[in-house]
DNA sequence: TAAATTATGCAACTTTGTTGCAAATCTATA
DNA sequence: TATAGATTTGCAACAAAGTTGCATAATTTA
């Protein structure tokens, strides 16, 4: 993705344009996967202090930029949002999650709706996180 | 639940039966819902090192006597097994888990199966968790 | 009941996440 | 394009969550 393209997602979101939301940005373009906030520590050379990597994490969740992703071992993974998320709390895709056993990659799966489901008497749903654990279509024999 | 059962719960797993375990286990049987390590700590008024019941929660859930549930904001929480659990490391309930937005109650909803999902060629599921936020049966106006 | 096995508590440590504040950077506008 | 005002960053200090090794205590086995 284009420099100027990332400097206008920031910029969308009336968010100042500052060398560690770019690269942060440009990461999430470039990989493939969700991150955590530790890989994205690694991937920036420890270039950022730890505490912009959050600041910036969050901010980018409260634009509804990126995503949070729940995964069965309880760790904090971020996606980028598709440009439709609106940046209103908790915004979230409709898509469901795959997170591979084996290469450890965790998948955007886009194509993927979120299923209904049928909840007992009284209970009413508001968000359905879907997250699927498997091997992916890399890690296939 | 009698005390016995509790032992017997513990001797059928090849456990040694000892306080941390069945305060632990009397605690989960009590409890309506899921509970996270810092919840077992204080209902047990600090009688058991931090240490002793992190290694207690994680020898039950290799047992397949209590499970963990993802949850949208990553903490880890735990829950009972159904009896069926077998024991052999990544063991799921195939329910789906409700979390209350406004009690912060966390639900085993037993009654509601896991559904299906259609996976992209080439991915192949294992294990499909379902979380589901909302407002409970016990919190509607 | 004693030996052997297993679990616990403690200390020390790591990792993860939070907060306040001064200095640096960015944005708007003159 | 220089400057004032607003925002962001890095640092320090801290808190919470989780891990490991090891001596002691409790439980099981025989
Ligand atoms: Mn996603
Ligand atoms: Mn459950
Ligand atoms: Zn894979
Ligand atoms: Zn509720």
């Amino acid at each position: 993705m284009q420099i100027a393209s990332i400097d206008n997602l920031l910029k969308r979101n009336q968010l100042s344009v500052t060398d560690s939301r770019k690269k942060i940005l440009e990461l999430f373009k470039e990989h493939n996967g969700a991150m955590a906030h530790s890989d994205i520590e690694k991937k920036t050379d420890e270039k950022f202090d730890r505490v912009t990597i959050y600041r910036t994490l969050q901010t980018f969740v409260e634009k509804g930029i990126i995503h949070t992703i729940p995964t069965p071992d309880n760790s904090v993974l971020y996606a980028l949002c598709k440009d439709s998320c609106s940046s209103t709390g908790h915004h979230h895709d409709n898509h469901v999650h795959f997170v591979c056993d084996n290469c450890n990659i965790t998948y955007c799966l886009d194509s993927v709706v979120t299923p209904q489901v049928d909840l007992p008497q009284g209970f009413e749903p508001k968000v359905i996180d879907v997250v699927v654990t498997g091997i992916c279509k890399n890690c296939q024999v």
